[in-house]
DNA sequence: GTCTTTTACCCAC
DNA sequence: ATCAGACGCATTCGG
DNA sequence: CCGAATGCGTCTGATGTGGGTAAAAGAC
């Protein structure tokens, strides 16, 4: 065994912002059971009874378990009840909870409009009665099937998975509440469910904020307590980035979970996560083909689903993972039905897969407050049919502002914790933003830049307007808060606290104060360097810092902080004036502290400036940045004279001024075609006079052309690597049908061998990805183009990959750097003895036909590659040492 | 029991 | 970080 | 003049690299 295979994932963010975590782990023991050594006895008996309509994929021995064995199971379950009881603090007796939740149950399950509901309450309650008087070990059994029987009538009956109700836009509020809010006037986690049914079955953003939209206002007149844990379920996230809440729960305790609550094998779990490629959706099918359960499914409301949730984070420590894991299990096993099932498992890895997550939510809860309030509330709202009878373009400029509002709130607030209890009590209004705005120690979430393939283009989307180029250093964004008292909190760009990792930073943090300079926020890039010489270190060195308990004495890894922008100044808010305002703020009242802090290089230019543009990007690479962000410098002086002096020029900015788009209902007809003919660019079309006016202001949470990233690897001249593909995986959810990621080789002449280099999900379009599935079947008997296992010609040792492939075809891939890899082995032996190449940021460009696999890049080539890229001297980036005859950028 | 190794999570890009 | 797909909206095109 | 086609912006989801850290598992 050499290097364990490391795995993990970031996405870039969902609600919270907090990144989707990798499953990986989902069969952990996987491996175990295809070596034979598992411990075979171990799983077992499942804690219920469980029996598959389906053949091969459950297993038959736990159903033919003897009474003697299903008595014993059953007091030990009785016994973990017990326990369980004591650990919820609930002092009800079991019996007692289960009659109640039994009238819970038929509540929330039975639709009206469906077919037999009394039959159903009826029998429940048939059942409860029947086990009041009787031994704690039969009454036990008795509601144990009681459960079953009931689980079996709705499964055959009442399945969630079919035909949901609609949220029926003709129903008033009330009556769906009672539908949806259970008697005991809490919302039930079913409601949730059902809501993601319907979500899930829509591929229209329309609908989805409007099932969206009626859950809120269902939860919000019902059961208001509800909503902030109802957001946060709904949205993947128990709490902001920076509160430090994690689960700590993976798709390890997840896949647990499920063998043992639904007595899935190793066998039956792998065939169903191959084939679905989510959790969630093994859950379901499992619980699909469960026919009955032994365990009385406690009702899970939208509150009790969010408690566990929190316990489960907050448990740490020693034995933390069985105490997680028992509530894991207890919240599988408590969903009712298959769908239940399914959004628990989902909601367990936080990761609901519904098309829906952050904005949507935002653009549901402004509009849900349009309509509704909580009875307590007096904030004025709108009827559904007052709305009717507006205007479309009315409605949609309503629709729109309130979404400017919450969204406003959201980016520059980040935090439903406060949100929520402010729009309970206000709704949307202006005064929002005042009770939920920029505050110090809060982070606000980042603007950011749109990604710009090259110069050309850049310009292109500049509009002719000025701009600042600035270097693009190869570190981790920061975001600086500092108050009068000179306390510093600092957040990392996904909004983490960070402030612990970077104590040399925060006793830096007060002294760069200049004359008259008390409260901040000002973002910059944390790089890591050489406080001697200045030199900056790469990005994986700043990697290798600690992250917590750290002492500034213990600091190993120094750096430097480039700040960019300066949002919050003094108690004012700067966001809404203009870059070139902020920015010399910024460098005339802060001071340097050279190595230690300092702002980032820059140069500013026009549209004329090309070839100046192009050094700059040139000398920027050459200290190992990563390129250069391109920011406009000014808002326009009067947006609305512009509007008809430009549109002959496409170069030149343009008109619209207002944000909000919707009013160009009135005279905008403008005229749309005028003189286009005389542009000969082909990226100027002449839609450009629709163009949005560039902004100089600080937009949090925006990604607009007013920033841009120009990084060296987006372009087509950058260096790419012709590898070879020789193994893919199982892809998950969308890609679950096909290979992803795919493991790609390089070539190794001397030896002769394929040496992996690196996994590869991105740049592939569907259609590239089922022919690929098609090209490398291991099912097709004559052309399966798979192998049996690794061939002894590939080097890999990070895992075992679903499918070998049969080494046959070659693809372009582009990559931004080279690292030093801990698990690939590529061009070992060649820049390292114990360490081999790998690609950051590795994506697919296009197969080369033209070339045979003899003819892909070999490891030699690759080592000289990182050999070129680690030739780049890292140079101070100010006061430059004199011998640069490479290049001379400014001055 | 204590020390070391491995795993599975978290976070940066 | 990366990229592709899908939707919604506005404008343009085809008949 | 209206429906279809097209272009653009925005949102969502799937997963790449390296490395740190807490807790579990293994070694003695």
């Amino acid at each position: 065994m050499s290097s364990p295979a490391k795995r993990r994932k970031k996405n870039d963010y969902n609600a919270s912002n907090r990144p989707v975590r990798s499953l990986d782990s989902f069969f952990a023991k996987q491996k175990d059971a295809a070596n034979g050594v598992s411990k075979s006895n171990e799983p077992k008996i499942p804690q219920k009874i469980t029996q598959f309509q389906d053949k091969g994929s459950g297993k038959a021995h736990e159903a033919a378990m003897t009474d003697e064995e299903l008595a014993r199971k059953l007091q030990e379950e009785w016994n973990n009840e017990d326990l369980d009881a004591d650990a919820n603090n609930s002092n009800e007796a079991s019996d007692t909870r289960e009659t109640t939740r039994a009238n819970g149950i038929s509540e929330d399950i039975v639709e009206p409009s469906l077919d037999k509901p009394e039959l159903l309450k009826t029998s429940a309650n048939k059942n409860l009665n029947d086990n009041q008087e009787s031994t704690p070990l039969k009454k036990h059994v008795l509601s144990l099937q009681s459960a079953a029987a009931e689980e079996d009538t709705v499964s055959a009956n009442l399945p969630f998975d079919q035909s949901p109700l609609e949220f029926d836009p003709t129903k008033s509020i009330s009556d769906l509440q009672k539908q949806w809010v259970s008697d005991g006037g809490n919302a039930t986690y079913a409601l949730l469910t059902r809501c993601f049914v319907l979500v899930n079955g829509t591929q229209s953003r329309i609908k989805i904020v409007d099932t969206l939209v009626n859950l809120l206002r269902t939860i919000i007149e019902g059961d208001p307590e509800s909503l902030l844990p109802a957001v946060w379920l709904a949205t993947n996230s128990i709490s902001p980035p920076y509160i430090d809440l994690e689960l700590g729960l993976g798709g390890s305790a997840i896949s647990k979970a499920l063998k043992k609550v639904c007595g899935l094998d190793n066998t039956g779990l792998k065939t169903l996560y191959n084939k679905y490629g989510d959790p969630g959706d093994v859950a379901f099918e499992a619980k699909k083909r469960q026919s009955f359960t032994l365990r009385k499914p406690k009702p899970l409301t939208i509150k009790s689903v969010f408690d566990s949730l929190i316990k489960i984070a907050n448990s740490k420590g020693q034995g933390s993972q069985e105490v997680k894991q028992r509530i894991v299990e207890r919240l599988v096993q408590d969903a009712r039905g298959a769908e239940e099932s399914r959004y628990i498992v989902r909601t367990l890895v936080q990761h609901l897969r519904i098309g829906a997550v952050k904005t949507t939510m935002l653009i549901a809860l402004s509009r849900a407050f349009l309509l509704s309030r909580p009875s307590n509330a007096t904030f004025p709202v709108q009827s559904r049919e007052s709305l009717r009878m507006l205007r479309k373009e009315s409605l949609t400029e309503l629709y729109s502002k309130n979404e400017e509002i919450v969204k406003a709130c959201f980016a520059r607030h980040p935090n439903y914790n406060d949100l929520i209890p402010i729009l309970l009590e206000i709704g949307v209004c202006d005064e929002l933003l005042l009770r939920c705005g920029l505050s110090l120690h809060i982070p606000l979430r980042p603007m950011l830049g749109s990604i710009t393939r090259d110069l050309g283009e850049m310009l292109t989307k500049l509009q002719g307007r000025d701009f600042s180029c600035e270097y693009k250093y190869d570190g981790q964004r920061a975001q600086v808060h500092c108050d009068d008292q000179g306390q510093v909190t600092i957040f990392s760009r996904h909004l983490e606290l960070m402030t612990d990792k970077y104590p040399d930073l925060v006793a830096l943090v007060p002294n760069i104060r200049g004359e008259g300079v008390s409260s901040f926020i000002l973002e910059g890039e944390v790089v890591a360097i050489d406080h001697e010489s200045g030199d900056l270190k790469t990005f994986q060195t700043l990697a290798n810092r600690a992250r917590k308990d750290v002492v500034i004495g213990s600091v190993k890894v120094n750096v430097c902080l480039f700040a960019f922008d300066l949002m919050y100044l003094n108690g004012e808010e700067l966001l809404n004036r203009p870059f070139r305002e902020r920015r010399e703020l910024l460098r005339s009242l802060f001071v340097e502290i050279p190595n230690h802090f300092t702002w980032v290089k820059n140069l500013d230019a026009t549209s004329a400036d090309a070839e100046a543009v192009l050094e700059f990007f040139k000398s920027a690479t050459a200290i190992k940045c990563e390129g250069i962000m391109v920011k406009v410098l000014d808002d326009l002086p009067n947006p609305d004279l512009q509007a008809d002096v430009d549109s002959a020029d496409n170069e030149q900015a343009q008109p619209p001024p207002t944000p909000q788009k919707t009013v160009k209902g009135a005279k905008s007809k403008r005229k749309t075609k005028s003189i286009t003919g005389n542009t000969n660019e082909k990226d100027a079309p002449a839609t450009s006079s629709r163009r949005k006016a560039l902004l100089a202001t600080y937009e949090p949470d925006k990604r607009l052309d007013s920033w841009l990233k120009v990084k060296k690897d987006y372009n087509t001249s950058a260096d790419t690597l012709d590898l070879i593909p020789v193994a893919g995986w199982h892809g998950q959810g969308r890609k679950s049908k096909w290979w992803s990621p795919i493991l790609l080789a390089v070539r190794n002449a001397e030896t002769g061998t394929l040496e992996a280099v690196t996994k590869c999900m991105s740049g592939f379009t569907d259609k590239f990805y089922a022919a690929n599935r098609a090209k490398y079947d291991p099912d097709n008997e004559e052309e399966s183009n798979t192998l049996h296992g690794k061939p002894g010609y590939v080097e890999y040792e990070g895992g075992n990959p679903d499918v070998w492939f049969e080494p046959q075809e070659v693809w372009e891939c582009a990559f931004a750097d080279i690292t030093l890899s801990p698990t690939y082995t590529a061009a070992i032996g060649l820049v390292s003895d114990e360490r081999g190449l790998s690609l950051r940021f590795p994506r697919f460009l296009r197969v080369r036909e033209d070339k045979g696999i003899e003819e892909a890049s070999e490891a030699r080539f690759l080592a000289g590659l990182w050999r070129k890229q680690e030739a780049r001297e890292p140079r101070r980036e100010k006061k430059v040492e004199e011998e640069d005859a490479e290049q001379e950028e400014e001055y």
